[in-house]
DNA sequence: TGTACATCAGTGAACGCGCGTTCACTGATGTAC
DNA sequence: TGTACATCAGTGAACGCGCGTTCACTGATGTAC
């Protein structure tokens, strides 16, 4: 589908809109390729409907564009786990809202999920920024040890395993859709009462979605 | 690293050899990239030593060749999986050792393992001979129930939150090198104890590797 | 034993494509005098 | 108010590259007579 939308340059001062509408086109075709190789500079030129030099304007070289897009993605991955998380009324909730609004977005934005998390970007640049979800969800498990809602252990270990089979759950469903699961919740309350050990509720809070 | 090996044509009879040497080299170049879209037709040539042409002497294309790799690479996958079962004095060890051999095979061949299961290539091909994994996961899990050293339960739906959690556990190793992790039996075993049912054991069987 | 022919295993030149990147440029709008 | 110049936002042609695929071919070895 190539726009053939007439663009005129952007007034005087506002050529930083050009920016915005690039690292946004950039992302949505990340996010429906879901492999950062196969992210062209010129696709997100015509994309935008500008010339494909004009992308330079803005970023150094394709790859400061993927690193751009990285980098946005994963601060509104953060915001959104961060949102949910805070509007969650205790500890136990508060650590199943961030799980689950990790999970939503990663099916929301699969592409962007698999260039996040599964793509081999991290030999060739610094993803670092990356490693904050670790602490964030050892901290929500240690917060349920506190108050008693989760048996007392080494929040660090037991959050690595939840952790680890959230990762799985979320890259299951994204990457083997031939493979049948159950319900994201039902799955995700079992990993919370098996691996940290709140017990099951069956009248569970969910957090408010924008769309609901 | 271009192999500029002097090849002679194989004697007549023996063009099935070429066949073979390709497949291996397609093979070997997947594994060490991890993404299927990095496959080139011309790479393979060139790393077998052979014109470009001549991999249309046995392959009707690129993705047949692909589909050759996939197809011949998850064989090897699930015959180490099984003779490592097999090994295995009783059920709970057979559970064990099919999943750390999944494990082991996965972290040994993180690109074919990414290619197989992380890759977009479900949306265009016929993968449908990857759910083999499923079943067998499930009947080993039953195994264990039937001889009472796992607590009863649906099995199925158990072996499937430990696929899970063990696609988890290679994904993030491979993919998240960053973040840090257990060892991987320590995990396993977690996973084991807290999934399955399975009592921890100190004294864990090990299955004899080739190595060792 | 000789020879024409068929078959096998593989080659080399060429095609059109999309790509990242460089370069000199254009055309509109603001600013100094 | 007029005009020269600077700045801003963006363009179009061109480069060399590796790719998948097609095509007509070559050279060695076997086989029928």
């Amino acid at each position: 589908m190539v726009k053939m939308r007439k663009r005129t340059s952007n007034p005087r001062g506002s050529g930083q809109q050009l920016r915005e509408e690039i690292l946004e086109a950039a992302t949505r075709l990340l996010d429906e390729a879901g492999e950062d190789e196969s992210l062209s500079l010129r696709a997100v030129a015509r994309e935008v409907g500008v010339a494909a030099t004009s992308v330079y304007l803005h970023f150094a070289d394709r790859d400061a564009l993927l690193e751009a897009v990285m980098r946005t993605s994963f601060e509104r991955l953060m915001k959104s786990v961060d949102d949910d998380e805070a509007q969650a009324p205790d500890p136990a909730a508060k650590l199943r809202a961030r799980v689950l609004a990790f999970a939503r977005w990663a099916q929301e934005h699969w592409g962007l999920f698999k260039i996040l998390h599964e793509s081999s970007l991290h030999t060739r640049k610094d993803l670092s920024f990356l490693r904050r979800v670790g602490g964030d969800t050892a901290e929500a498990v240690r917060r349920c040890m506190d108050a008693k809602v989760a048996p007392p252990g080494d929040a660090a270990a037991v959050a690595t395993d939840l952790r680890t089979a959230v990762h799985g759950m979320v890259s299951m469903r994204i990457n083997q859709p031939y493979v049948e699961l159950p319900p994201l919740e039902e799955q995700l309350d079992r990993f919370l009462e098996k691996l940290v050990g709140l017990r099951a509720r069956r009248q569970t809070w969910t957090p408010r979605r924008g769309a609901d």
